[in-house]
Formats: C-alpha cells, sequence, structure tokens
DNA sequence: CGGTCACTTGATCGTCTTCAATACCAGTGG
DNA sequence: CCACTGGTATTGAAGACGATCAAGTGACCG
C-alpha cells in the first residue's frame, strides 16, 4: 500500500512509458473507443493522479475545469444541503467516466471510499480529443444514456419505495454488480459503511440497521460479518425490490 | 383544436414540404445541429405524429424501438410500480428529446398532458443521421449530461428534502421555466396536476395541498387559482429550497 | 486493558400518509 | 336560475413508518 499519499498526488509518468496502452480500465471506460495506434494522444492529455481513501477530490461548486476517468480503487458521488444532510447519488468504480456536467462547476462532490487512482483530462484538450474521435463520443452518450435509465430507477426508488423495499433494491444491485467473496456466488462484500448505504436510499443508518436484521430474520439474506452478506432467497429479495409484498 | 385526434396519428408530410425547415422546434432542439443544406435527411427519417391529451405514448418495458422529439405540447415522464405507485422523473416540452436508453426497452412511460405533437425516428436512421453530423451528438450529449445532473438534483430532493423544502424547490423551477401568466413576472401557470406534482415530488395529494396553504399562509406564495400561482417572497423560497429554514 | 469507532437495539417522537368528509368548479339539463 | 353531477382540491382526524435520541454491543488496536 506504499504509494498512496496524504494528499492526491500527480503520477510521474516514467518517461517515455505510455500509461494508457497497459491501463486496466480502459476495456471498461470509454477509452477503449481509441484503437492503440492512437493511443498516445489520449496518454498525452490524461494526468494520472492518486487520492487516498476518504478525500474528497470532486467538490460540488467548485470550478468544473476536468473531467475524470476513475483507473483504480472506488468512489462515492454525493450533494449535500447546507445544514449537512447528503445524498449519494452513487457508488463508482474502475472505468467510470465523471465530470459530465455542461455547467462550469460540478453538480456534485466526489470522496474515494478505497485508495483512488484516476485520469485527469482538462475540459478543452478533451473536447480537442473527442473532435478526432467521434466513436469516443458515442460512447459517452451510451454512458450518459445508462447512467440517466439508473437515475430514473433511483428516482422511483427514493419517491415511492418502503425502507425494506429500497433495502432489497440496493442489495440485488450489489449482488450483480459487486464482485462475489468467498464460496457461495450469492454471498458479497459491501465495499460501503451503514451511514454511506443510509445516504444512497434516503433512510437513516438504524432504519438501514434495523431494515436488515429484519430481513435476516426473515430469512431474505445472512449477515456473514458486519461488511459481507449472502442472499438466501433472491426471487424473495426481487419480488420485495419489485414492491410485490 | 381540430386534427386532435383520439388515438396518436401519423401526420401527412404534405406532399414535397418539408416539415423541419419550418419546425418551432427546431431552434430549441438537438435538430439545430443540423443546417438548413441537410435538412431534408432529417425530414427523410422523421415522422411527425401528435397524441392527444391523456394518451400514453410511450410505455415502459415495451420495445424501444424509436427516439422521439417534442415540437408541440408538453409531457410527463413516470415510472411505474405493480400496485400502482407512480414516479414521475420529469415533465417535458417543446424541443424535448426522449428515449435515449440503450436497452432494448424504454426505461419510463410518457403521457401527454396536452395534445402533444413530435416526431419519431427509428433507431437504427438516427444512429445513421448521428454518424453523419457528429455535431448533433454532440448536442445530445449536452443534453444527456444537463438532464444527468437534474436527476442528481431530483435525487437530493427525493431523498433528503421535506415537503415544504420539495414544494419550494418545485415552485422555483417552476417560475423559472414556466410561462408567466398575467401580468406579474413572479405569477405563472401550473399544467400539472396536484396528484402529477405529488408524483413528482415522492408526497401524496394530501400533503401538497397542504403544504401549498401553508406556504400561502407564510406569504410565501399566493394560490391565484387552482392552476395559477404566485411567488410573493422569492428570496424566503429560495432559502426554504436550499434546506435553509 | 481502556479506547475508539461502527453497528445494533430500544423507546419515543414527528412528519407524512391514510382514510374520510367537505368545498369548489365547470358543465348539463331541469 | 338553480339543482345535479363528476372531477379535483382542500381540510380534518387518526395512524404508521421512519427519524431521533439514547443506550448497549462488538471488533479492532495501541
Amino acid at each position: 500500500m506504499a504509494g498512496w499519499l496524504a494528499h492526491s498526488v500527480v503520477l510521474d509518468p516514467q518517461g517515455g512509458s505510455d500509461p494508457c496502452s497497459t491501463c486496466v480500465a480502459r476495456p471498461l471506460s470509454v477509452c477503449n473507443a481509441i484503437g492503440d495506434a492512437d493511443l498516445a494522444r489520449l496518454a498525452a492529455v490524461a494526468v494520472v493522479t492518486e487520492a487516498p481513501a476518504g478525500r474528497t477530490f470532486i467538490r460540488e461548486g467548485e470550478s468544473a475545469d476536468c473531467f475524470f476517468n476513475v483507473t483504480a480503487g472506488s468512489a462515492k458521488l454525493f450533494k449535500l444541503l447546507p445544514d449537512g444532510r447528503r445524498q449519494i447519488t452513487g457508488f463508482v468504480g474502475i472505468g467510470h467516466f465523471l465530470g459530465l456536467a455542461v455547467s462550469d462547476v460540478y453538480a456534485f462532490s466526489a470522496e474515494a471510499m478505497e485508495p483512488v487512482r484516476y485520469c485527469r483530462f482538462s475540459r478543452a484538450r478533451l473536447r480537442g480529443l473527442l473532435d478526432d474521435f467521434p466513436l469516443m463520443e458515442k460512447r459517452l452518450l451510451e454512458v450518459a444514456a445508462n447512467e440517466l435509465v439508473a437515475a430514473q430507477e433511483q428516482m422511483l426508488l427514493l419517491g415511492r419505495k418502503t425502507a425494506r423495499e429500497r433495502l432489497a433494491s440496493f442489495l440485488l444491485l450489489q449482488s450483480s454488480q459487486g464482485l462475489p467473496c468467498g464460496t457461495s456466488r450469492d454471498r458479497f462484500t459491501l465495499p460501503m459503511s451503514r451511514g454511506d448505504i443510509a445516504d444512497y436510499l434516503g433512510l437513516t443508518i438504524e432504519t438501514v440497521s434495523r431494515t436488515l436484521t429484519r430481513l435476516r430474520g426473515e430469512g431474505l439474506i445472512e449477515l456473514v460479518s458486519q461488511s459481507a452478506l449472502a442472499v438466501l432467497d433472491p426471487r424473495g429479495l426481487e419480488r420485495l425490490a419489485g414492491g410485490l409484498s
């Protein structure tokens, strides 16, 4: 874990080495729209940066000079009200593109949950790149469209679902996209705290905790440890998430 | 109002006339990315259609064959739960582009609030058009990014704001983008019913009604009629919407 | 061990919902 | 003109779900 500094740092591109050509995030991100031949141009505008866990590396309201592409670790995106109330709008992982806002300020903040590495692109330079690589623009549009669909689903959750239904929806989402842990296919770890879950689902920590224990009592899930969890009854959980019970 | 039929109808393009060149929605929509010279190509793939008030012209879950561009009237977008709970995810007007989902089914339904006219594009044909007009793709990306920002703001509202704060936020939004009615600059009409407002804000009709009367009692707004309303204290409403009181 | 921190559990409270009644408004027909 | 009607909005009273406040548990660590 050496190398994760206390503050965001710009990594030395190591002389002539091209960080993009070996990037593990490329197949997962919009960068795969740019072929190997043109990769040097992408690498030229990308600034690789790291942030330790807990660091806020995008601040809502600040001047939005850059776009970001997460290449390692994970982060949470959120908006704040003046009195501290927080709404987490999403959790992002490897390959996720950030900062699509057309406005001149960021619409949300981003905080690393585990140490994060990301590529930073100046808006102007990325714009130039997009002009030359329309395929990348296409990929960005796809990504944005997908996020829009997810956002609408989340609005339904926040506006109309009960606490149980919200947790059920959330757990199914995590079990599908979260990485499995241990033997069972339906066992996985929640990389975020109860507080994060609460702020993502529009609930309080206590309600999240209580609801999880209740779901356990009903035999729908098993709480392996504080952060590990197993889905015992996927069908039941799906019915619940869909509002059917 | 003749011409608004009981079911959606495809309008006759009136022989050789090009509907796009005279379209009032063009300056407000992504279509302005295509110059006059190439407008015929756009017109060739657009099918002008109308739907009367109350008609659902996009159904969540149905095969998403087409994109839409609203050229007259207004509509509400929503998602449903099996037991009838409804979350309205947005109200759309002239120039609004619909159906960006990459998935093969629509992620939401759309219902006309007043008689709606829209252009329908088959996915395949629009895709071909986008390949030739990257500027249009750019505009679509801008639109999607803006909607994403709005969606995040709505998540904050649904997840963390009180009923009073939700109404205050909503009224400010409407007063800014809704068309003024009558003399006062801060007087405007709400084109949607209380039920629609409730389903947009994640509340019940009763709470919306009660909260409006309370805001009136506090001198923040004036209820001119059932659908017309005046903002008396914009600053106070803004503080409330921001969570400061 | 004490310490901290995150999570859990319990008791009470408040906001919003639910259920129900009433008011309002436009349209129709006596 | 006025009763009648259907739909929508408002108002009232009771209830429920989740929030708040507070205490207790367990894991990790110096």
